[in-house]
DNA sequence: TCAATCACG
DNA sequence: ACGTACGTGATTGAG
């Protein structure tokens, strides 16, 4: 009990590289998959985790060792301290860092001073810790601490292995030496400490030191009786009474380093479960998330590893129509026992239906027409729901297989199926192969073999297991659920539109003084550069040769005819009409919602794809679009939720090249990027900076991220050719560190042939090597961009698996992802609920990411609203 | 089947 | 001396 009467606080105080040294020495030859060595950083974690476990403090404190050259003080007495130890190699070294972002993610402070060692510090805090009435257990391989043990101080000193700890207290010091505590440091001033270099006396070993000090009580004692002592000890005390004193001198522990005991900063409610799991799986060390302690476990998917049905071994066949294995009973009721389920989704064509003897087939012989897998589905989703819980599906496209059929009818989709665990075809795509068509004949062997391949990438490996697999899943429920649309409101909107149409193009017609077809380009260009002589200076071409008459070609020409303006409105207004409202109310189902395809394996940075209909580039920019938006509803009695990641991309870039200025900015709620970015380009207060500037500056903090050329900046910005190229070297020179990473990068992409997001995900860059100027140029600006774009993707998926789990479907439901957003639809009264923790869900969902992220929720009845 | 254009992030 | 900002998908016209 402490003064106010309540139960004793327990603080907790490591010696970090005592711990450290451990894990170095136990796990030599742990590394990252790049190689970065992680040894000890993994015995730290280790034992952390198990204190957190085992002695579940309320402080913790972590103490470090300066090297042997900040020690002047005991050096002072003896300029052989320590001097028997070997230096640290140098992968020990470039752990440190790893180590202080381990500690960083844990919460703990480190404290480290000149002329202190880690006992020093450990001791100094305890004495203040005791002070206050706090509990104290220090942990390290140093025994020298046990002179510090009291009643309320305990050592658990580390053994051999990483988590196995022998815990000192009062009793169990006296057990063991033989001697009270406070006749430790006298015994170590007799018997010498080898490992830190301490003499001791000569000759006098343990045993010979107890006795003495048994009889004696003390160090002063034993030399007090010199005459009591027999020859033998007594000649060697004499010689060594020098010696004695100075290893008690420099073993004594100096309990007034410059610490304080900040109670705030040890607090372990510090501690950031999701920071900290965040950063076990960035080191790699997955194995130890099991260790968790159980108030920082969640059933996160992301973290949790799915389980891969490793050996899948249903045999079937089909008889009659009926799906039967070897024994003849029917295929749910072996998939159930068997727990696995592997089998080709093919669609048709298919010739090799190879049955094999005893009237069995190995599953990647199964010829898997539509209607095969639709009798397979059938029946393991006739088996009770609560078996099919631990069935995993291993498939190729496995999102088809909730594909009730092949016209969309999807309304009945079968979301209740087992969760897929494996798909060759992302896994294939993850693997940068390109799967020939018929691969999945033989589906167990294309299984194995990327199976195989993954374990030898871990990160890509945990990717695919815990963010495209799971996905998959996912996305099928979101397809499944659709978004509803308005079809009316699009009729509407489309007999508008063909009125104007009708109007531009006979306007456009008597302007041009014939008829022709305003949609081809073509002769589109010959009616304004041949028949009306509109002038070509600066007009690029057009591969087939003739004038362009692109957006960016027609503003250029803005202001020298009329019909410039009457065909921008045109195609505008036919653009929309042919892709949006006249298309999407022929894809909308019975109910009158529209289902969309998401693919994970089109996009070279790992974005999503969306097709029949695309629904993530749904107009928004003119008014035009917004009225389409408006057309995009909610159920009817529920409210639309968008929430959107605010300047993402350059958010993530700031963080991976570690820009401090620009993370710095970010952080700050109430700065404006932009304007600052401006304010330092062009040297001016930010108050100074005109919308102009502004501008600028927002064209350049995107385009930079795509690799934009001075002529690309000039033509965005109207900025003369020699401006732009002062801009964008003025630009680089605030933000070194981004031109430093878009380097790192690009050389990553020319010495290893691909690049990676910061969670593994990888694209080949064999077009950097290219001899075509313009492939490899290209090639490159791509490379620089994907780590990017693709950590978006990559955060984004994440996101929306957390939010899967953490929001109940009863509650809201995901019905779109738009590249950095996610839109809901759920009941308005929960609406502002769901507002709150989904922006708290996507907000914190890698808080290692090293830069604070935002998000916009908004609500409204439709998407115009949002 | 491809090029041109343009919708989105 | 090349051509000039990344990533998608849908539509249209041309060959």
């Amino acid at each position: 009990m402490n003064k106010s009467g309540e139960a004793a606080k327990t603080l907790v105080l490591i010696d970090g590289k005592s711990v450290f040294y451990r894990g170095y020495y136990a796990m030599p030859n742990l590394s990252m998959r790049d190689g970065t060595p992680t040894g000890g950083v993994y015995g730290f974690a280790a034992m952390a985790l198990e204190l957190l476990n085992q002695i579940k403090p309320d402080y913790v404190a972590v103490a470090w060792d300066k090297a042997k050259t900040n020690i002047r003080r005991r050096l002072s007495i003896n300029p052989d301290y320590k001097a028997n130890r070997k230096p640290a190699p140098p992968d020990f070294y470039a752990q440190i860092p790893i180590l202080h972002e381990l500690l960083d993610a844990f919460g703990w402070p480190l404290y480290e001073f000149d002329d202190y060692e880690a006992d020093d510090i450990i001791g100094t805090l305890d004495k203040l810790a005791s002070q206050d009435g706090l509990h104290t257990i220090m942990i390290s391989s140093d025994l020298d601490l046990l002179q510090v043990i009291d009643d309320n101080t305990e050592l658990y000193a580390l053994k051999k292995g990483l988590t196995n700890l022998e815990k000192f207290d009062v009793g169990a010091f006296e057990e063991k030496y033989g001697l009270r505590v406070d006749q430790f440091l006298d015994l170590k001033a007799l018997k010498g400490d080898n490992s830190d270099n301490i003499a001791g006396v000569a000759g006098i070993g343990e045993k010979t030191a107890v006795s003495l000090l048994q009889e004696f009580n003390t160090l002063d004692g034993a030399y007090e009786n010199l005459d009591k002592i027999k020859p033998a000890w007594r000649t060697k005390l004499e010689a060594g009474r020098e010696s004695a004193y100075q290893s008690k001198q420099l073993a004594e522990i100096w309990c007034n380093a410059p610490v304080d005991l900040d109670l705030a900063a040890m607090d372990i409610k510090n501690l950031n479960p999701e920071k900290l799991r965040a950063e076990l799986i960035k080191l790699e060390f997955t194995s130890l998330l099991k260790r968790l302690p159980d108030f920082m476990k969640t059933d996160d998917s992301v973290e949790v590893e799915s389980e891969i049905i490793d050996n899948p071994s249903v045999y079937f066949t089909l008889d009659d129509g009926k799906i039967v294995v070897n024994d003849g009973k029917v295929l749910a009721e072996k998939i159930l026992a068997e727990k696995a389920l592997d089998y080709p989704n093919k669609s048709g064509n298919d010739e090799t239906n190879e049955v094999r003897d005893n009237n069995t087939c190995h599953p990647e012989f199964i010829s898997g027409s539509q209607e095969n897998n639709l009798e397979i589905l059938k029946q393991v989703s006739a088996s009770p729901p609560s078996a099919l819980d631990s069935l995993r599906i291993n498939s190729h496209e496995s999102i088809r297989l909730r594909q009730n059929d092949n016209n969309k009818t999807w309304n009945n989709k079968n979301t209740a199926l087992p969760e897929i665990a494996f798909d060759t075809r992302i896994a294939g795509f993850l693997l940068g192969k390109i799967q020939p068509a018929d691969t999945v004949e033989n589906l167990k062997k294309l299984y194995e073999e990327q199976r195989a391949e993954l374990e030898t990438m871990p990160k890509l490996n945990r990717l695919a297991k815990q963010l495209d697999f799971p996905m998959q899943n996912l996305l099928a429920k979101i397809e499944a659920r659709g978004v509803k649309i308005d079809t009316q409101e699009l009729a509407k909107i489309s007999n508008e539109l063909q009125q104007k149409i009708e109007v531009l193009q006979q306007k456009i017609w008597d302007l041009a003084g014939y008829n022709f077809n305003i949609s081809s380009s073509p002769q589109l260009s010959d009616a304004l550069f041949e028949k009306l002589k509109l002038p070509t200076t600066g007009i690029k071409k057009s591969l087939r040769g003739y004038f362009s008459t692109g957006k960016a070609e027609l503003h250029k020409l803005h202001g020298q005819h009329p019909i410039i303006e009457l065909i921008s409105e045109f195609r505008e207004v036919s653009k929309l009409k042919n892709t949006y409202t006249d298309s999407l109310p022929e894809l909308v189902d019975k109910n009158g919602y529209l289902h969309t395809d998401f693919r994970q394996d089109v996009t070279a940075t790992g974005r999503l794809s969306s097709s029949a209909p695309n629904l993530q580039n749904i107009p928004i920019r003119t008014e035009l679009g917004q009225s389409i938006r408006r057309a995009f509803v909610a159920s009817s009695g529920k409210v639309l939720i968008s929430a959107d990641y605010s300047q993402f991309e350059l958010r993530l870039a700031a963080a991976m090249a570690h820009d401090e200025k620009m993370i710095e900015i970010f952080n700050n709620d109430d700065a404006d990027i932009h304007t600052l970015t401006a304010a330092e380009a062009f040297n001016v207060e930010p108050k100074d900076v005109t919308p102009t500037q502004r501008r600028f500056a927002k064209v350049i903090n995107f385009g930079v991220l795509y690799g934009m050329s001075p002529h690309g900046l000039a033509a965005a910005t109207d900025m003369s050719l020699t401006d732009a190229k002062k801009f964008i070297e003025q630009y680089f020179e605030i933000r070194k560190p981004i031109r430093d990473f878009l380097d790192k990068t690009m050389k990553q992409a020319n010495d290893e042939g691909y690049v990676e997001t910061l969670f593994g995900r990888r694209r080949a860059t064999p077009d950097v090597k290219s001899r075509n100027f313009m492939v490899r140029e290209s090639a490159k600006r791509a490379a620089a961009n994907m780590p990017i774009q693709g950590t978006e993707a990559d955060l984004m998926k994440m996101a929306m698996l957390r939010v899967e789990k953490e929001i109940p479907e009863s509650d809201a439901r995901q019905i779109l992802q738009i590249h950095d957003s996610i839109m809901m639809e759920c009941a308005p009264e929960k609406a502002s609920e769901i507002g709150v923790k989904l922006k708290d869900i996507m907000e914190n969902i890698y808080p290692d990411l090293g830069v604070k992220l935002r998000v916009d929720v908004k609500t409204g009845q439709s998407w115009a609203d949002l």
